[in-house]
RNA sequence: CGGGGCAUGGCGCAGUCUGGUAGCGCACCUGGUUUGGGACCAGGGGGUCGCAAGUUCGAAUCUUGCUGCCCCGACCA
């Protein structure tokens, strides 16, 4: 893409209504604008980064054997008022009046509508283990929305819903999710660490909040040094395996968020030197939560024994949105955003120090039409901004990589590669670049 | 929902206390000089001062009501 073509609304200065580093970053780095309190548009770099994380959601929820559908943004109220949770829900739920005065509301989640789609298609134990999830718009009306889209109204969220014969079965399904969720946050280059979490009504240990570690995270996080440190399963995980030795070993190390964290608890288990205190970001929530709607719903299939039973079910979330936030908190410095490259907008930056010259512009051409043609992504800056602003802009929306061209450096025949994280800089040839971008 | 704050050009702000016909920086447009880390000079465009009533000869400024947004708290992916 030519910048001089594209939308790309930087601010020199931090907008006043921002107050975490992720917002700021965000709107001034042209990823998203409110308009309204807790509402974004997508700008069109911040939508290609929102692209990318749902990328690596939908294939490790494809990997882990999850199926995908997309359900409305709109439902009906009669959905909810049979779960017995349209009165319970509250204002935080948003109501809609449609034309002939049928009460429809805005999903907040959808256990529902998937558990009913579910019931519908589904009448043999022998159609199960089945996972189904989406990615999908949801509102919840907040009553405070803040920090920009970490905590929005409207948010993107991939949601899961796991349906098994018997809790043993689901309890699998769950250690699946467990360790899909795992791949899923590491591949965007984050430590995210599972915590146990309050399983509300149910009970049972099977609830997990995913928290990432960042400095300006909202709660305080407290666990064994070492979960931040294991090893991610690799792409050959088995799915069909068991899978309780990579859970259990995650489950065995103190790690909780301060809402349940037991001090007295944490030092008798973690020795002094492996305590590790910190902020932290919850980026997807798991739990098995059994039969709580199968049975109003009438969810139920048939077991090998010829009797109806209600269906055991999970859910699991990813605040996808929320997700480009979190990164951020984890990944920037002063100058801006760093992109981990498996969510970067573009891979990498040309900048054309001297557009105008017929030797840059030549260099730039050619390089921008290779890395092109060789399927890299790359934002060619062609516009007849200062050097100085050049910089500033690219450091600012953090592309992995810069490949600075002007007429000094081509006296010499060499351009220069920058990596936007270590900050490294090398002289090389036009080809060298181009060689070092494709080969990574 | 309780407490606090803000609303003036695209962005960041001054002006409000002490009413007198709107200003600064950045951004934008034109011309020139510049050109490897957010240039300089000159000229220029853009604002019903959030909305509505009221007080006044006169309101960004005073009064009342409303709306929107931000922060702290309770709540949450």
């Amino acid at each position: 893409m030519r910048l001089s073509q594209f939308l790309l609304p930087t601010l020199k200065e931090d907008p006043a209504e921002a107050q975490i580093v992720s917002h700021r970053l965000m709107l001034r780095a042209g990823l998203i604008r409110q308009t309204a309190a807790g509402i974004y548009a997508w700008l069109p770099l911040g939508i290609r980064v929102l692209k990318n994380i749902e990328k690596i959601v939908r294939e490790e929820m494809d990997r882990a054997g999850a199926v995908e559908l997309l359900m409305p943004t709109l439902q009906s109220a009669e959905l909810w008022q049979r779960s017995g949770r349209y009165d319970g829900y509250g204002k935080e739920m948003l109501r809609i009046t449609d034309r002939h005065d049928r009460e429809m509301l805005y999903g907040p989640t959808n256990e529902e509508m998937v558990t009913e789609l579910f019931a519908n298609g589904v009448r043999s134990y022998k159609d199960l283990p089945m996972n189904l999830y989406h990615i999908q718009w949801k509102f919840r009306d907040e009553i405070r929305p803040r920090f920009g889209v970490m905590r929005g109204r409207e948010f993107l969220m991939k949601d899961a819903y796991s349906f098994d014969l018997d809790e043993e079965k689901g309890r699998e399904a769950y250690y699946r999710m467990f360790v899909a969720y795992l791949r899923t946050f590491g591949r965007m280059g984050l430590k995210a660490v599972p915590m146990a979490a309050d399983t509300g009504p149910i009970g049972g240990d099977l609830s997990h909040e995913f928290i990432i570690l960042a400095e300006t995270g909202e709660s305080e996080v407290f666990c064994h040094k070492d979960l931040i440190e294991m090893e991610i399963p690799g792409e050959d995980v088995d799915y069909t395996a068991d899978l309780s030795s990579i859970v259990d070993e995650r489950r065995a190390l103190y790690a909780a968020t301060d809402e349940i964290h037991d001090q007295a608890k944490f030092e008798a288990e973690v020795p002094e030197a492996d305590r590790l205190s910190a902020r932290g970001i919850e980026v997807g929530h798991i739990f098995f939560f059994g039969t709580k709607y199968s049975e109003p719903l009438n969810a139920v299939v048939t077991g090998p024994d010829g009797k109806d039973v209600p269906v055991q079910m999970g859910s699991y979330g990813i605040g996808v949105s929320r997700l480009m936030g979190g990164i951020i908190e984890a990944s920037h410095d002063e100058n801006g955003i760093i992109w981990p490259e498996s969510v970067a907008p573009y891979k990498a930056g040309i900048i054309n120090l001297k557009s105008g010259d017929a030797e840059t512009d030549r260099v730039c051409e050619e390089l921008y039409a290779k890395l092109t043609a060789e399927g890299v992504d790359v934002l060619y800056d062609d516009t007849d901004a200062r050097g100085g602003t050049k910089f500033s802009n690219m450091d600012l929306i953090g592309l992995p990589w810069q490949i600075v061209v002007g007429p000094r450096g081509l006296k010499s025949g060499v351009v220069e590669l920058k990596n936007r994280a270590t900050g490294d800089r090398e002289e090389m040839t036009p080809d060298a670049a181009l060689k070092a971008l494709t080969s990574s």
